[in-house]
RNA sequence: GUGGUUUUAGCUCAGUUGGUUAGAGCGUCUGAUUGUGGUUCAGAAGGUCGUGGGUUCGAGCCCCAUAUUCCACCCCA
């Protein structure tokens, strides 16, 4: 067998150790939030039965789904003479029937179905795992990465939509990332579909009015006469197309339009109460109504949320809303869940990009000892002991080796301290401990240095 | 899935109309310095030029296929 060359699949990555002290920053900050909202963690399995994938993301996410071949002998039931090109699609269901999930979201409608009997509604978990999609990578797209999702099920509070707001929220001001989160109301795309008289096409115009910035108003109408819109639904389409000012003055623009329309006028209500609530708990970022938003309509019956980076082109870096019935789909109808998704990995590029990580997650040791060998070593290895009871991360260098290298591997590791116990230190019965960052050096004895180096 | 783009040392990249032995910076290692990293100086190691074919006396450079990177569309965290 000739040597290859190793490599990853197409949209995958390796985390180097520096990489992953930054990733883990990300997430615990994360999932400390969401705990302190009440929220406790579950995990599924990374595959999931297509019966359980297919058709909840619409065409194009099926198209998207990872499928899994089936273990053994994966033809057996298929005769040759399906074995064509043409008949790729159908031949998939008959050699596949697992594949890796798509997102956290129906997973999680799956388990709510199945443990029914085991939750206190209303259930409100977390949960922190990788997704795929089988999409063609490009900046902020991975065919792997890690979704942090926080939903309720159980609950039409709109409480709930405001406290996934005030998490967002929380979360991007404890990483430093400024953002705006945009909101928005199925209800009210939808009342404005049908004032319009276009009901059946709410998606086509939520489609192209997405598009608003990025090709501007003319290309958005040219797209909905494309369509299928008359040029008299494109006409009264306009104010929507054009809403401008503060989030109350929009609301009061599209409830003239939507007066007619009792589901709109209620998506008006629904949004009122939200915003109010988050001014009540005094949200920090801009929360910003836009009609423009209509990501996952597939499932989203109410709220709509997005967040994004202030002024960085990045696709949006967290995504959610209220979805009515997705436990409907597997049997169990009448259960309403809202929820928002993080996604870990355009954070990190976000933050990488802004170059705001702390220093502290350059590397997770704190002190580590230039072993001399000997005595100096068991010395060490006992004061090291010491320190890490004290919840310091600490490390003993393993060998005895020049000063140099070992000084040389404390810098490339960036630990702010290094622990030097030779044998004149130990015969004196002191310790010199240096500081990396500044360069200074102290002399102190043993117990100061377990006393002091907590509060360093 | 459609269109374009990238790939040369561990990393970032040069490499002329196709012509001897493919270069630089950074990083790594060794030494100057046997108790001190990050600065400085000296030296060394490190390359199937993404992969497989083809054209040619001769290919890093031209042609074909394929993988991969990034970008736009579609869609999306």
């Amino acid at each position: 067998m000739s040597i290859q060359k190793p490599s990853i699949p197409k949209g995958t990555r390796d985390f180097s150790p520096a990489e992953m002290n930054r990733r883990n920053y990300i997430f615990s900050t994360i999932r400390q939030v969401f705990e302190r909202f009440g929220y406790q963690p579950i995990e599924t399995p990374a595959m999931e039965n297509l019966t359980t994938l297919l058709g909840k993301y619409g065409e194009e996410g099926d198209k998207l789904l990872f499928r899994i071949l089936n273990s053994g002998d994966f033809l057996s039931d298929v005769a040759g003479s399906e074995l064509t090109t043409d008949n790729a699609a159908k031949l998939s269901g008959k050699i596949s029937e697992k594949g890796l999930r798509y997102d956290l979201t129906v997973p999680f409608a799956r388990y709510v179905v199945q443990h029914r009997n085991e939750i206190a509604f209303p259930f409100k978990r977390y949960q922190i795992q990788p997704v795929w999609r089988a999409d063609r990578p490009q900046k902020g797209r991975y065919r792997e990465f890690y979704q942090c999702d926080a939903d309720v099920v159980g609950s039409d509070s709109l409480l709930n939509e405001a406290e996934l707001l005030m998490m967002a929220d929380q979360i991007f001001e404890k990483l430093g990332i400024n953002i705006v989160i945009k909101l928005n109301s199925r209800k009210i795309l939808s009342g404005i579909a049908g004032v319009i008289g276009h009901a059946d096409k709410i998606t086509d115009i939520t489609v192209a009015i997405d598009k608003l910035d990025k090709i501007g108003p003319e290309k958005v109408n040219e797209e909905l006469a494309e369509r299928g819109l008359d040029t008299e639904a494109i006409a009264k389409l306009q104010p929507i197309i054009n809403l401008k000012g503060s989030n109350a003055a929009k609301l009061e623009q599209i409830s003239l339009v939507l007066s007619a329309s009792e589901e709109g006028m209620k998506g008006i209500a629904e949004t009122t109460e939200i915003l109010s609530m988050v001014e009540a708990m005094e949200i920090k970022c801009r929360v910003e109504l836009d009609l423009t938003l209509a990501r996952g309509l597939n499932y989203y019956t109410g709220a709509i949320i997005e967040v994004k980076a202030d002024g960085l082109a990045m696709g949006s870096i967290s995504g959610g809303g209220r979805y009515d019935n997705l436990t409907g789909i597997f049997g169990l109808p009448g259960i309403s869940g809202v929820g928002i998704s993080f996604g870990a990995d355009r954070i990190y590029d976000v933050m990488n990009e802004l170059n705001i990580f702390p220093e502290e997650t350059a590397s997770s040791t704190r002190v580590m000892f230039v072993n001399f060998g000997g005595e100096e070593e068991i010395l060490c290895l006992k004061l090291a002991a010491s320190l890490r009871n004290k919840g310091i991360n600490t490390e003993v260098f393993p060998e005895n080796t020049k000063i140099k290298k070992q000084f040389s591997y404390a810098d490339s590791k960036q630990i702010p301290f290094v622990v030097i116990i030779g044998e004149s230190e130990r015969q004196k019965g002191e310790c010199l401990l240096k500081n990396m960052k500044t360069g200074d050096q102290t002399v102190i004895s043993p117990d100061q240095l377990i006393q002091s180096i907590g509060t360093l």
